[in-house]
DNA sequence: TTCGTCAACGTGCACG
DNA sequence: CGTGCACGTTGACGAA
């Protein structure tokens, strides 16, 4: 059996006398025979035939373009599913099994491939949008938790400096016993904060924190991120692309 | 009227 | 050079 007849098995022939304006739009013939115009007057083949398929002779502009049938349609999906390019003697076969012209065939095939790339990449969009999205959340909760440390760290210094006060009050006032306070002292509060960080926050939080004491924008950077997220950007990232 | 869809078209590029 | 394709655009059309 030939592809041919295998195909007609599977897609009984259709007759598409009506393949043109009046049987398209779907409300058929309350809406009479529109005349659909193309921006260019230029006689195709696919017009001719399809005029000739309509029984029309007058060389009318009548059958320039329409949307093809939903039979039509549904069999180039089809094909479409199984091949997303067409060989030229299966566009020729297709299009005559549609009452086609070959050309309609290839160029249907164009825009669809087309229609299905642009739907690839919005699909890809949407995956790369929502895992953006993730990411920036969980920036915007990190953001907050540095804060809090930061709040955190300079209670502490505080506190350390009140203690500091009082044990050289206490040395003044005591006449210099006990030489033993070292001037490091700084630094042993400063690594037990440390530890506490490690403790609570795991190495990477106090690693972390221990950065932005380094560096001053990043002080400017956090609180970029908090009017960013007072301005809600956290929430709609992308309202402004959409 | 506006907007989205779709067939058809124009152009530039790759390939044999 | 001819052909086919990708890509962007145009214009007709239907729906809101």
């Amino acid at each position: 059996m030939s592809r041919e007849e295998d195909e007609k098995l599977l897609f009984p022939s259709f007759a598409f006398p009506d393949c043109f304006p009046e049987a398209v739009t779907s409300g058929g013939e309350q809406k009479k025979a529109r005349q659909r115009r193309r921006r260019r007057v230029k006689p195709e083949a696919a017009m001719a035939a399809a005029a000739a398929a309509a029984g029309e002779s007058g060389g009318d502009d009548q059958a320039k373009k329409r949307r093809l049938s939903d039979e039509q349609a549904r069999f180039l999906e089809m094909s479409f599913k199984k091949e997303r390019k067409l060989e030229t003697p299966r566009k020729v076969q297709l299009a005559a099994e549609l009452g086609l012209d070959a050309k309609q065939v290839a160029v249907w095939f164009q825009n669809r491939r087309a229609r299905h790339k642009s739907k690839l990449m919005e699909e890809e969009f949407s995956k790369l949008r929502s895992a953006h999205d993730a990411v920036v959340l969980q920036n915007c909760h990190l953001e907050t938790e540095l804060l809090k440390l930061k709040e955190r760290l300079a209670d502490v210094e505080e506190e350390k400096a009140k203690l500091a006060a009082a044990a050289a009050a206490a040395a003044t006032a005591g006449g210099g016993g006990g030489g033993n306070s070292s001037p490091s002292s700084s630094s042993f509060s400063t690594v037990t904060y440390h530890s506490a960080l490690v403790g609570q926050f795991g190495v990477e939080a106090a690693a972390a924190e221990e950065a932005d004491l380094t560096y001053m924008s990043e002080y400017a950077y956090t609180n970029y991120m908090l009017d960013l997220a007072a301005a809600g950007y956290c929430g709609g990232v992308y309202d402004q692309f959409s």
